[in-house]
DNA sequence: CGGTTATTTGAAATACGTCAATTCAAGTGG
DNA sequence: CCACTTGAATTGACGTATTTCAAATAACCG
C-alpha cells in the first residue's frame, strides 16, 4: 500500500482526507495470483504488486504493451482494451479497488491521480514504439531500466525494485530471453546495473543514461531527441 | 477532398448541412509543402495530402508513429504532443483547415468524425506496437499494406494509392530501406502486393492476409490473436 | 530435500543492416 | 526532343545483431 501512495502522490496532490479515503478502500481489495487474468468490470486501483497489459499472438508470440505498477489504473478503457485486444495479466500476486464509484464523482484528487497515471501512459507508449522500432537490443534494455527507475519514483535510489522475469522484460522489449540475458550480462560486466533477486541495482548511472540513447525524466521543457 | 469526405464518412454520419460546412471550409485552407514541419496551433483537419507524426533521434534515426491522410485530424492533443517529442511532418503537398471553432461547439457530427478518427489512431497504435516488436519485416510489410487498404476504406478495391517513399515505410516498420526493399520485391515475386508509381496492387488477397498475422479489418466482435 | 522454474552459456543458423554501386523515373533547361 | 540532374528504387556482397536450439547450472518453493 505504501509503494501505491508514493506513486499517487508523485501524480497529484492528495489531501491527507483523500489519503484516508484510500486506506479505507483497503478492506475492499480484491486479491489475483500471479499469472492470471485481471477481469476488470471497471476501473480499479492497484495497490499492491505488478501485472501487464498485453497481446499474445496465436503463434504464441507475446507483446507486452505497458507494465502496471501499485498506484496505477486498469480498466478505465474498456472499449479500448477490447478494440486493441489488450488483456491484463497479474505477473506477481496483486491487489486491486474497486474506483467505480469515483467515476463520476465530483471533485477527487484520487481520481485526478489515477486518470495522470493514464496520460503518463499514454505518453510512454511513444517512447516504447521508438524503443521497439529503432533502438538496439543494447539500447533498449538501458532505457527500460531508466523507465522503470523513473516511475518508481526512485530516480535517485541506487536500488529499485524489479521484480520481473527476463522473460517478461523480453517480451515488453521485443526481444528473444537469450539474448536480452547477454545484454543483462554486457551490463553486469559493464558495472552499468544489475538485476537479480527482484531488485535492480544501478552501478554507473551516467552510463547507463547514455546507453538509454531517449531521455527518461522528462519535464516537458527539454526539446532534444 | 473527396478522399476527406470519404474517409469522415466512414467514421460517423455526416448530415449533408456537415458536408456543405466542410465544403464551406475550402476557401480557408492552409497549404504545406512537402517536407514541411506542420506548425499546428490548435486542432486541423487535413483534407489533402499525407502526412506522417514521427520522432527524429539526435544520431537522424527516424521512427514515424503514425500515418496522416485526408480526413484525419492534427493538433488536437498538443499535450501529449510536446511530451512524446512528436512533430507532424507532410510527406507530400498537405492542405488542413482550422477546427478550432468545433472543439468547443455544441453538437457537430464533423467534430464526432475527427474524433473517431482519434480514437482509430489510439487502437491502431497498440498493432504498431505488437507490428514493431514482435513481426518479421516479411510480416510487417504485409499488415501495413492491409492496414493501409482498411483505413483508406479500400478494403475490396484491388488497387489503392500509397504515394509513400521506400525510405517512409522503412521508418514506419523500424527496418533499413534496403531491407524493405527486398521484402517488397518478395511480394512482388509472390503476387501478393506491388507498389509502383504511388499505387499498391494487391495481387492475392488472401496470401496477404496470411502473412500479415495480425486482422485488420476490425469489427470489435472477433476475439483471435 | 526434490521438483519446478528461471538463469546462464555455447554453438550454429538466420534475419537484418551497412556499404557501395547501378538502374530507373521524373523533371528541367537548352 | 534531347542531355543533364536529381531523387528513388534496386541489386550484390558482406558484416553484424539477434534468434534458435540445446544443455547446464542456479534459484526458488512447497
Amino acid at each position: 500500500m505504501a509503494a501505491a501512495l508514493r506513486r499517487l502522490s508523485g501524480l497529484a496532490n492528495l489531501t491527507q482526507a483523500e489519503v484516508d479515503q484510500i486506506l479505507a478502500l483497503g478492506p475492499l481489495r480484491r486479491r489475483w495470483r500471479a499469472g492470471s487474468l485481471l477481469q476488470t468490470g471497471g476501473p480499479q486501483l492497484v495497490i499492491n504488486g505488478w501485472a501487464c497489459s498485453q497481446r499474445v499472438l496465436r503463434d504464441g508470440r507475446r507483446q507486452i504493451y505497458d507494465l502496471v505498477v501499485a498506484g496505477e489504473g486498469i480498466g478505465w478503457r474498456s472499449a479500448e482494451d477490447a478494440a486493441s485486444r489488450r488483456s491484463v495479466v497479474a505477473l506477481t500476486m496483486v491487489e486491486t479497488v474497486d474506483l467505480a464509484g469515483l467515476l463520476y464523482e465530483g471533485q477527487s484528487g484520487l481520481r485526478d491521480a489515477v486518470l495522470a497515471s493514464l496520460a503518463e501512459e499514454d505518453v510512454r507508449r511513444f517512447d516504447h514504439i521508438v524503443r521497439l522500432g529503432r533502438l538496439t537490443a543494447y539500447e533498449k534494455a538501458a532505457h527500460f531500466v531508466l523507465e522503470m527507475q523513473h516511475r518508481l519514483g526512485a530516480a535517485d535510489a541506487r536500488t529499485f525494485p524489479l521484480p520481473l522475469t527476463q522473460e517478461v522484460i523480453a517480451d515488453v522489449l521485443g526481444l528473444s530471453i537469450v539474448h536480452l540475458n547477454r545484454v543483462l550480462r554486457q551490463f553486469r560486466t559493464a558495472n552499468l546495473v544489475e538485476i537479480r533477486g527482484g531488485m535492480a541495482t544501478v552501478g554507473d548511472a551516467r552510463a547507463l543514461a547514455a546507453a538509454a540513447i531517449l531521455p527518461v525524466g522528462r519535464t516537458g521543457r527539454d526539446v532534444s531527441a
